[in-house]
DNA sequence: CAGAATTTGTGCGTATGTATG
DNA sequence: TCATACATACGCACAAATTCT
């Protein structure tokens, strides 16, 4: 394994371990090869390949036991999330028979940034909008944490909506929007941030797929701009052509 | 900032910073907060802070100068890379008037994996397969990492023909495959892991953007699947509906 | 069943990296 | 720049649980 730059060897190791997982590099029940071995293929100290291993014991993915070995405890197959015109969280979750649920974990009404103004195409006077960050969860376990942003002078009862509801489909649809459909996204990649490790239940450093969509109404007027952090180690996009 | 490990201070706040400049928070010529805001914004000691800004001097982004401040350097536009279902590499980054370049770096005929005989829908006795390692590099600088794998029995020559041609489309090509489509793409991130961050020039724990594909012929037979890392800090994928 | 071999668990000393003031 | 504290990583040794012979 190659000498740092600020990412402890560790961690490095520990997240190699968790995508073989994932990967099925070894199965459910499976047994990792030893530490003596693990230690010799990455080139580094047994403690260090430990310190690894703890981690994702501690997250459930593995267990350890003494004169035994090391084995794959969980290995949770990652749900798929499909993009495309219609897609809907719940919809999704659901095909998968999972226990879908959001969680409204703040809101407000601001101004709009410029680059919000321009994608909401916001007209003059009227830049105030409605933020919504909801928590989506599968099964119980947090998978992505959304900030969504709604023009507020044609929502203005968004929030108490979504509130009512739990649902921005039925919020919207409140307000007059029957249909509306996800016009294009943005896909990117970057560490979390303490408040997104925190709400998402990852580790410091972790990876946060990225997307930034468009939603827009029958007329083609954007009525949502949305912004979703998926935990990475625990979600796939897929896109059908 | 909070207490974490396994990801140094400076290189997580590296990272934020970095996002905030490619999302324009600061343009470039602009002048970044003095080291002095930047610690009690973040909450960390101003070293931190210094340590966290010469990591993106020496990358080119900033540039500090004793007595006027940290600047922006360099605030180079991500590439965009959208997914559809006949994208090709080199006509993307022509369109954005960039120099395309792919660079073979490494080829081999192997077994296939169990889950590229189900990918490519390989016949029994038929299980070999050409791999192919491409850098891809635009402007001189490498944007992604992709490795390709085809049947071998129907594209005996392949390795040689993109040699020659230094084009997949025209290696197919030779080999009877006037076209073919995108069928389908899995998006999904990481860390990236050494060998990548070598050929990709990444900081160690940098993430990467990861997207798996398979390409069809028009009888829709899988030709070639694909798994291509793209640098997460200098691309961002596109999906337009 | 005894004893050897294997594998995880633990302790200690040292060197270097990270973070603060 | 210096001093201090803690985290990371290494190397060695040995204990404890389990498996093999």
């Amino acid at each position: 394994m190659e000498r740092t730059a600020g990412v402890a060897l560790w961690r490095q190791i520990a997240e190699r371990l968790r995508t073989d997982i994932r990967n099925g590099t070894w199965k459910e029940g499976g047994k990792l090869p030893t530490e003596q071995v693990l230690s010799a293929r990455f080139g580094v100290n047994r403690h260090t390949i430990r310190r690894a291993i703890s981690e994702l014991s501690a997250q459930g993915l593995l267990s350890s036991r003494q004169g035994r070995g090391t084995f794959v405890e969980n290995a949770p197959s990652p749900l798929t999330y499909p993009i495309g015109p219609r897609t809907r969280f719940s919809e999704i979750i659901s095909r998968q028979s999972r226990e879908p649920g959001g969680r409204l974990i703040g809101s407000g009404r601001e101004a709009a940034q410029p680059w919000l103004v321009e994608k909401l195409r916001l007209s003059l006077g009227q830049e105030a909008v409605h933020r919504l960050e909801v928590l989506h969860v599968a099964d119980g376990i947090a998978v992505s944490l959304s900030t969504n942003w709604f023009p507020a002078h044609r929502f203005p009862d968004l929030v108490s909506r979504y509130a009512e509801t739990g649902s921005i489909t039925k919020a919207l649809a409140a307000h007059g929007v029957a249909d509306y459909i996800r016009k294009k996204t943005e896909i990117s990649a970057r560490l979390a941030e303490p408040e997104e490790s925190r709400w998402l239940q990852l580790a410091e450093g972790a990876p946060v797929l990225v997307t930034d969509l468009v939603n827009v109404d029958e007329a083609g007027t954007p009525v949502q701009v949305s912004r979703t952090r998926f935990a990475a180690d625990r979600i796939q996009l897929t896109v059908e052509n």
